[in-house]
DNA sequence: GCATACACTGCATAATCATACGGTATACTC
DNA sequence: GAGTATACCGTATGATTATGCAGTGTATGC
């Protein structure tokens, strides 16, 4: 009926879009959708999403995308965030343009900042593209093929 | 002894330097530095300070500053955040410039991006710094004006 | 001093979330 | 087909977190 990935993707909609307190809200709530789950696979798609649960003013939570995360290692942490969200590279000059999946841009530029590269002047992220401006034509050609082995290696 | 300040700011740095996946780690570790709390008191400065506890990688948890939090409404979020980080504003052609405390910059950068005005056409995020692109210089003008409002009002 | 208000916290427990275990389904190999 | 591996998920329950309540301390006004 429904696949376990469809679901997911729905739960990103909900949240984002929802106020979604505890994940038995969340149950019911994918009820009225159409998908019988129960909390416990629930909980295991919050974890596989890595949706955090944000505290939210008194006595309230709200469950909401965490577009960034504080890996241990933040190189680390881009890899995963490519292979999850990037689906296409290119260069223009010594920009690196990146087209990610919608509403990711900014956790993954955000991440990009994060390393504090010498060769990445800066990023500029939208809705679903980032800008990666490189401090040189050579610099932008390498970052390209660097960012392309996040998406194919392991 | 020690105010309640005093050990929500050391909260804030033990879990942006260390691992802490519950808070009864986190009991423990305000112990060692001679704070001496409950689960229930952490619960509740958590809450005030925004963590959230981040899923990572297979059954693992770390609690990590939200930097930024997806409000109800963002405006009203985005009022928070001026309030808070924003140190000062000016303006350069049609750019609007604004200085934010250190490492807050993405979070009050994410934040404006995700109203999607018509009168923004891009930022752009450093450590302190963001460059705020107005859609021509009257609008430049108008927003200086709106996020100087931001800081003062209430 | 006494009363009132308020911030803070621990205790106990309710509420919520994570997960070990076992069951089912699917795919692949021999 | 039988055997094995793997992904997925529900049940039951353990682990973790949130919170009502009451107690203490401090400040303020009378």
């Amino acid at each position: 009926m429904h696949s376990k990935d469809q679901r997911q993707r729905h739960i990103q909609d909900i949240v984002t879009g929802e106020f979604i307190a505890t994940q038995s809200d969340l149950v019911e709530r994918l009820l009225r959708d159409g998908y019988q789950v129960t909390q416990a696979t629930v909980s295991r798609d919050i974890s596989e999403l890595r949706l955090v649960r944000l505290p939210f003013g008194k006595n309230k939570y709200r469950y909401a995308l965490a577009p960034y995360s504080l890996a241990t290692d933040p190189t680390e942490e881009l890899r995963v965030q490519f292979k999850q969200f990037v689906r296409d590279i290119d260069r223009a000059e010594h920009l690196v343009v990146l087209k990610v999946s919608d509403g990711y841009a900014m956790g993954v530029a955000l991440t990009l900042d994060q390393l504090s590269r010498d060769d990445i002047v800066g990023t500029l992220a939208g809705q679903d593209t980032i800008f990666v401006a490189a401090r040189n034509l050579e610099a932008a050609i390498a970052l390209k093929l660097e960012f392309e082995d996040y998406l194919t290696s392991d």
